[in-house]
DNA sequence: AAAATATGAGACATATTTGTATTATATGTC
DNA sequence: GACATATAATACAAATATGTCTCATATTTT
């Protein structure tokens, strides 16, 4: 953790740069990624000697962003149906960043910090989803990696639809949280 | 449409491999689509005189065999519920072909042919939809977008899943059946 | 204010890729 | 079988990117 102000300043740019960068292009060359963060290349160089670590970095950040996100869900002993709603609420706004996640996984999860935060957040997710199954919430025929699955990929499409098609965040919620309760047919289709 | 079978066979492999490379990294060099053709470089540029040219090529091939997976649905007559669950079954195969559209969506649509076949495709979907709404199968409640997007992103969750953690293609389709028809909650919660 | 140090810019050698062209050869067409 | 042509391999000039290093300067720390 620095304390020098132009260390911070720095790295601050860096991580908002590939950000950035990286969700349009995950390849995308350093280079480019020190333009944009107005930041001398040899300067990255400095603070992540390698691509890999700079990616990592990201990661940890972005899965810190997404687990402080879900902290209030956990705090408040929410699970099943009300903590799946909750979840589409607080990762609405960052539905990018986890989008972002899936796109580098490959890359981040080599680093064992990265690892850590992954699986406390999937611990917490996976116990939410047993619990409304347990409790009766959650149908019992659906995996549970599938019921997270849903969300993100829910999470993903209202964010699409909000970045492409201009559609308001409060009626992307709706729209969510609607089809996660009911699905998209009109009447209650009896569950057998 | 090429008859020389050499242009066949060349223009066949150049858009296998541009698929699967593609698939990867959209910004994968041409150099590495043509190794992965067994292909010479000469001989990609003189089928596809530019990367644009290639992707649509591509875009174009994707879109037609989708529009062909989809036709029997069309053909049916199905819309709602009916033609919903057959979208799943019929995608569920193509789910990264649809994918990889979008990823590469922002070049393909430049092209023409690319446009006529989307369009054509999302009218099928869209009307399939509308259609459900007014005979009161799908819910109103919901935009036409949000369901064809929900439809999308799960056969891309499923997908994944497929292929990462090894799951059925049987058990990913009925999965997302039950969830398109009744959300992922265990009663059937009251449409209000 | 002095000392420490982070930084940008530039340089260097190397690697990779691009778009284009040529030529000998293999292969398809007639 | 003769002819046409598609092709791979190679070459070229140019562009881009990488990883590393140096140095003057700006900024932060002490």
């Amino acid at each position: 953790m620095p304390t020098d102000l132009r260390i911070k300043k720095s790295t601050r740019a860096l991580l908002d740069a590939s950000f950035a960068v990286l969700l349009n292009n995950p390849h995308a060359s350093i280079s480019e990624i020190a333009n944009q963060a107005g930041v001398g290349r040899a300067t990255l160089y400095r603070h992540y000697p390698t691509r890999e670590s700079l990616i990592q970095a990201l990661a940890v950040e972005s899965l810190s962003i997404i687990g402080d996100a879900l902290l209030p869900i956990r705090e408040r002993g929410d699970s099943g149906m009300k903590a799946m709603q909750g979840m589409l609420q607080a990762l609405l706004p960052l539905a990018q960043r986890y989008h972002f996640l899936q796109m580098i996984w490959t890359v981040a999860e080599l680093d064992r910090d990265v690892w850590q935060h992954y699986e406390t957040q999937v611990a917490w997710v996976t116990e939410w989803v047993s619990q409304g199954q347990i409790a009766g919430e959650i149908n019992p025929a659906l995996d549970v990696s599938w019921v997270v699955s849903v969300v993100d990929s829910m999470l993903y499409s209202a964010s699409w639809l909000i970045a492409q098609e201009g559609m308001s965040q409060q009626k992307m919620l709706q729209q969510m949280q609607l089809t996660l309760a009911t699905g998209i047919a009109a009447q209650a289709v009896t569950a057998d």
